[in-house]
DNA sequence: ATAATACCGACAGACAGTCGGTCGGTAACA
DNA sequence: TGTTACCGACCGACTGTCTGTCGGTATTAT
């Protein structure tokens, strides 16, 4: 007893369980066979939509993409809202997609799957910079930053809170996050030559319980001076 | 007819042949199959060895590991050659290990699998970062550098390289390479607390052809000022 | 001779993708 | 109106590849 969708619908069948899924097992351990029986489809029914099974988890990013950089454009195009309060929606909006999904986007940045997760952070990377490099170049005219490079800049915040923050690249304990966030908001006001302490409120991006003290590195790091 | 080895003998043999082929076709595209003719034993004796392909991947990326944090720890403890000739030698003993390897330690780098790669990043970075933030502490007590984070900022330099330059996380024409290295080494300078202009020194390691211009930014986002 | 280690190759199961065939819906035609 | 042809969506058995297993064998050292 077959049953005849609209290719759109049909498609984005498929997408929705593949997103649950993927969040789930991560994309390794999604079999095809996981997915169409999830949709209640057959095999042959899932290669017609899709050529591949990296071609569900590309068609995935994308309609993770277009959601995203959307919502992060309407954002920056907010010129009522004040320059760093901007920067901080856009980079929220990385992480809460359409309210309801922001459990899926969490899940989505853990190394389910090392290509997957790859994938999301070219997306990333090369989709956010340029929205958050024109607000920064709105911050130089308005005197808060001071850098020739402000693309280059946002683009080596990004990437660097990607690898540490978001990835399991690098370990870390509470202590050592707490070190970490308040050494990234040191250093991206050096980078974006920003007055020393004025980005103190990127530090809601991480949550609470990072307290606020005097710049120090507490990485068993601390500089031996004997 | 079969021939028996010591064990460390035979390990190294499946090494030596799954590092060929992973650096010709990835990992992915190597199957074990390939590796066990490569070396010309039997499957059984393959698993005999190793408890699955991504263990030989394991013990492949650890013996790379041993290897380039060996020839880093040298070149940092040499307190002779100064600051920052060493960092530069530093990060050459991640792309040069052992002279002949060179070209294969290239294409270790590229993207044949991300599992791989992903794996690859994390050894450089949680591996080297400590090295190169020792260095810096020298150049703190020295005066070179001013920075409270010089493990995180080493991270971030690292990180942020290892994902642009080496990666094909950011597509790059010619031009777009040249303008990232001069705004990378302006950066640098800055998060390290570095007099402008100290460390053109860095621009070696990638190459020649970039020469040297005022600090500009070049990607399609000099700020409008209109 | 015995025990431990290294080795062998047939096999099983999982998986992604293929392919010949079917079916529902629609347009064209008599 | 009924029939036919066509198209796109769907079906499921099958194929080939791959990783890992396991019962058995050969070699070596004692």
């Amino acid at each position: 007893m077959r049953v005849v969708k609209e290719a759109e619908e049909r498609r984005n069948e498929i997408l929705d369980a593949a997103d649950e899924l993927f969040n789930q097992k991560g994309f390794d351990g999604t079999s095809t066979n996981d997915i169409l029986e999830k949709v209640g489809i057959a095999r042959g029914t899932l290669y017609y939509h899709f050529k591949s099974k990296e071609d569900i988890m590309d068609a995935l990013i994308e309609r993770y993409n277009v959601r995203i950089l959307g919502a992060a454009r309407e954002v920056a195009a907010d010129k009522s809202i004040p320059v760093t309060e901007r920067i901080i929606r856009v980079i929220m909006a990385i992480q809460i997609s359409g309210g309801s999904n922001k459990e899926i986007m969490e899940h989505i940045h853990k190394p389910s799957n090392a290509l997957m997760h790859q994938k999301i952070q070219k997306v990333i990377i090369n989709g956010i910079t340029p929205i958050l490099a024109g607000i920064i170049c709105e911050g130089i005219e308005q005197g808060l930053f001071h850098t020739p490079f402000p693309y280059e800049c946002m683009e080596m915040i990004i990437a660097y809170a990607n690898a540490v923050f978001d990835d399991d690249m690098v370990d870390l304990t509470t202590e050592e996050r707490a070190s970490r966030i308040q050494a990234y908001i040191f250093n991206t006001e050096r980078l974006l030559g920003a007055e020393s302490g004025s980005l103190m409120s990127i530090m809601q991006l991480f949550g609470s319980g990072t307290g606020s003290s005097s710049p120090e590195s507490s990485h068993d790091f601390a500089c031996k001076t004997d």
